[in-house]
DNA sequence: TGCGGTACTTACCTTTTGGTTAGTGAGGAG
DNA sequence: CTCCTCACTAACCAAAAGGTAAGTACCGCA
């Protein structure tokens, strides 16, 4: 499933960036891995309200495919596997903070009147 | 169809915004009009080599009623309706910049290798 | 003995998204 | 007279994304 190749002739760096985060938990992995630095499987999963496994799985391994998250597997007894952040994944979350800022000004701006709209 | 009151208790400013830019053709027809100002329904088809004329339309609705784009209707013999980006539209473009500028870095690094990921 | 936690995978199903084709109505080109 | 352009809309389909439920193997706890 997924996207093979990490596909497509990208028409702009926008693009390029938007495939890599588009996916339904994806912002809210890289906020959380910002945040905490380390989180395991299981703290992932109870940080993001109403996730499924599959997804969680689905998205993080994407993500590690992409360059974004690393994967530490410790061969324990009972499972551990911890995942961070890497290089790639700490710029794209620093390209993302405006992004993030205008969203929440967006919140602000519905949460109080729907209207607007002209420049 | 889209989603009805563009929706969502959003968890962070990333989802707010990711929720108006996600959509196979959104960033190019912001580029786009950041680019020209403004453009005519058929010029925007044009300027995106491969969409179809529904899902220009439909996006361009959804992006009017989120605030980004202004739709100006002239009651011309052959109809004329020109698309420009409003306030909150440049603005948008402006927080996208960086993340442009994050995805040309990703579109350059895999045109040169793959490899790489750890931090 | 049985349950819960660990980190998953698999199969199946529904929802969402995007694409294709055709049709609208009026004017201008040939 | 017929086709093309403009800016759409509507009906229908295919593909992708996401959700649900179950199973895996091993451990500790009671």
């Amino acid at each position: 499933m997924a996207k093979a190749p990490r596909c497509g002739p990208y028409i702009c760096g926008i693009d390029a960036a938007l495939d890599v985060v588009s996916g339904k938990w994806k912002g809210l992995i890289l906020w959380e891995l910002d945040a905490h630095h380390v989180r395991r499987f299981a703290e992932l999963r109870r940080g993001l309200p109403g996730v499924s496994e599959k997804m969680l799985t689905q998205h993080l391994r994407e993500m590690e495919e992409d360059g974004l998250v690393h994967r530490e597997v410790y061969a324990e007894v009972p499972p551990r596997v911890e995942y961070s952040l890497t290089e790639h994944g700490r710029t794209l979350n620093q390209a993302l903070g405006p992004l993030g800022a205008w969203g929440r000004e967006r919140i602000r701006r519905e949460g109080r009147e729907l209207v607007d709209t002209s420049a």
